[in-house]
RNA sequence: GCGUCCGUAGCUCAGCCGGAUAGAGCACCAGACUUCUAAUCUGGGGGUCACAGGUUCGAAUCCUGUCGGACGUGCCA
């Protein structure tokens, strides 16, 4: 990665000049004018306290330390301090031809558990899941694209009180021809049904709760009900993930992790983690933590959401040689997961446990709700994208066959609606829009998808016209279009870098993006075909290279490629 | 009340572990297809970075306060 190691030239550099206590981290960065060539640091100003000497000093002899290392055509000093590098043209072409890919971190003590998507059984999964379910996919290609062994969990919502009210509505409402049709959505008609006749019937809460005490003492009926509603529920995401090519190692739901909460009540008990309070069993924090109390066990006996997360972690250790738990969710679950987070510390669970948050999707005039029925489901937002995308292809490229458009529609339909989430870095809330999700021009993914299917065509044409990459690399970066791009080009590795620490898929977006319109703006304003053999294959290495980060680029965010569109 | 997050161009958003003239996309205006895919490209207008203080050589970025919005706040998940 060309960061590191122009970072690691500086600070050995800087050691060299004034010793052991100059080895701070040396931070350089893109200078985002080319005035000031392609990498600056700023070192010498940060540095300038500490070292207890002028900033403009401590430039210039790290300038001219630098200045003999063969990577920089320049180095120079400017305004306060500011170091500038230019990079010397073969070093950058040797970095383009091979080293754009990260470097993988071989080291990984045990597995990052991602914990995304987390349907709740008996409802169709609607737009609402899906920033968790893409951010959480993406994460998770990136993390393993690192080197690390990911587990992916969807963390289903199979128990509670939503069962009792299922069950009893099953019995009274249900429409057998329906449910046969489209079960999962039969599932939560009735489901809303009872809320609605609820509020006039005060004996049907009444009778749900005593069908969820029957479930819950395992009565067979009821059993049998429950484990039907997880399957057909199951089987309905199932076929979303695979359209969507989203893949999970377990799908777990709460009822997996009930058996083992009494034993959670236990610990958290004997350490003294936890104590009663007004008859519930109650976690209580300092003052400064700014956390309300949490309650792990009610006066019923029944166990909470916490309860069953803590379970859920225990579980997790057991199971596996854990590094880290990624929690995918909206914001909305900031202060539980602090306080779960909290309470593990305080069980003496060494993990690194991480929330990762994003804001609600909503409508212009409010909330989506289930009762209200103004829910978009994912199912139609994805037959909506594929419908538009296909409407395109068709205008856009009549020539292809059916199949071709077919696959195109997808690629292009659902990778569209996928990047318009990872493309954003927003944790406040989003307001859902039909046109700005089903956008196919700008900053999308077909944008994207568009530029890596112009270069296969490009390498199309060259191989037919006999022009054929030979091994080993013919880059000749001589202007400043081919330029711009190649920097663009190996900052690459390093958003993906970056998007893991941060966890946060839209730096590789937007890198991406960047990638992409550099290069449409080359393939806007020089030929590559037409230009003599060197020229030529030069511009197609460049072209066939940004082909191969684009690709994995978008692999990373869960979108797919086609080879034409 | 308290806590968390947010406020950047007409709209949607990047940038926020401080760095040089604050960037995209959409929309708008003017251009580029007998030339490798125009889902593209080039140029243009458009900004008190909510407001007020503070720290700093330097603040959209850090700190404090104010205003505005969203969310959360003891027995739902």
């Amino acid at each position: 990665m060309i960061e590191t190691d122009l970072e690691k030239r500086i600070s050995a550099a800087a050691v060299r000049l004034f010793g052991k206590e100059a080895a701070q981290e040396a931070r350089i960065q893109k200078t985002n004018n080319s005035l000031f060539g392609d990498y600056q640091s700023n070192f010498a100003m940060s540095s300038a306290r500490a070292l207890k000497r002028n900033p403009r000093e401590i430039a210039s002899a790290l300038t001219d330390e630098l200045s003999k290392e063969k990577c920089f055509e320049k180095v120079e000093v400017a305004g306060p301090g500011f170091i500038n590098m230019t990079l010397k043209k073969e070093y950058l072409e040797e970095q383009v031809y091979d080293g754009i890919a990260p470097a993988k971190e071989i080291s990984h003590k045990g597995a990052v558990i991602i914990d995304y998507s987390s349907p709740n059984i008996a409802k169709p999964m609607h737009v609402g899941h899906l920033r968790s379910t893409v951010i959480g996919d993406s994460l998770k290609r990136i993390f393993q694209f690192l080197g690390y062994q990911v587990i992916a969990d969807s963390h289903l919502g199979d128990w509670g009180t939503q069962f009792g009210k299922l069950i009893v509505a099953y019995r009274r409402w249900l429409d057998p021809e329906a449910y046969k049709k489209n079960p999962v959505e039969e599932l939560e008609k009735i489901y809303i049904r009872f809320e609605q006749e609820s509020e006039k019937d005060p004996g049907l809460p009444e009778a749900a709760r005593k069908e969820l005490v029957k479930l819950q003492n395992h009565d067979p009926d009821n059993l049998a009900l429950w484990e039907e509603f997880v399957q057909i529920s199951l089987e309905e995401y199932s076929r979303l993930y695979q359209e969507l090519d989203i893949h999970f190692d377990t799908m777990y739901g709460e009822s997996h992790y009930h058996p083992l909460m009494p034993d959670i009540i236990r610990e958290l008990k004997e350490k003294q983690v936890a104590r009663e309070s007004e008859g519930a069993l109650v976690v209580f924090f300092e003052e400064e933590e700014n956390l309300h109390p949490c309650i792990i066990q009610k006066k019923d006996g029944a166990f909470l959401y916490a309860t069953s997360e803590l379970a859920c972690i225990a579980f997790r250790a057991r199971q596996y040689e854990v590094n880290r738990m990624v929690y995918v969710t909206d914001a909305r679950q900031e202060s539980h997961f602090k306080q779960v987070f909290k309470i593990a510390m305080r069980l003496g669970w060494d993990f690194e446990l991480v929330h990762v948050t994003f804001g609600l999707m909503g409508l212009k005039d409010g909330h989506f709700s289930t009762r209200k029925g103004n829910v978009i489901k994912l199912k139609d937002l994805i037959s909506e994208a594929v419908t538009r995308a296909r409407q395109v292809v068709d205008e856009k490229n009549p020539d292809l066959n059916d199949t071709d458009k077919k696959e195109v529609a997808r690629v292009v339909g659902i990778g569209a609606v996928k990047y318009a989430d990872l493309s954003q870095n927003r944790t406040s809330n989003v307001i859902f829009d039909w046109d700005k999700m089903l956008s196919f021009e700008g900053n999308t993914a077909p944008y994207l998808q568009y530029t890596y299917a112009r270069i296969q065509s490009l390498r199309r044409k060259a191989e037919e016209s006999g022009l054929l990459l030979p091994e080993g690399n013919v880059l000749d970066i001589v202007n400043e279009t081919e330029r711009t791009l190649a920097i663009s080009l190996l900052q690459f590795p390093y958003s993906v870098h970056k998007a893991a620490e941060a966890y946060r898929p839209n730096i590789v977006a937007e890198q991406l993006f960047d990638i992409a319109q550099k290069y449409n703006t080359f393939y806007n304003s020089l030929p590559v075909l037409k230009e003599d053999e060197p020229t030529a294959l030069s511009r197609l290495q460049l072209s066939v290279k940004t082909a191969e980060v684009l690709k994995v680029g978008l692999r990373l965010l869960g979108i797919k490629t086609v080879e034409r569109m």
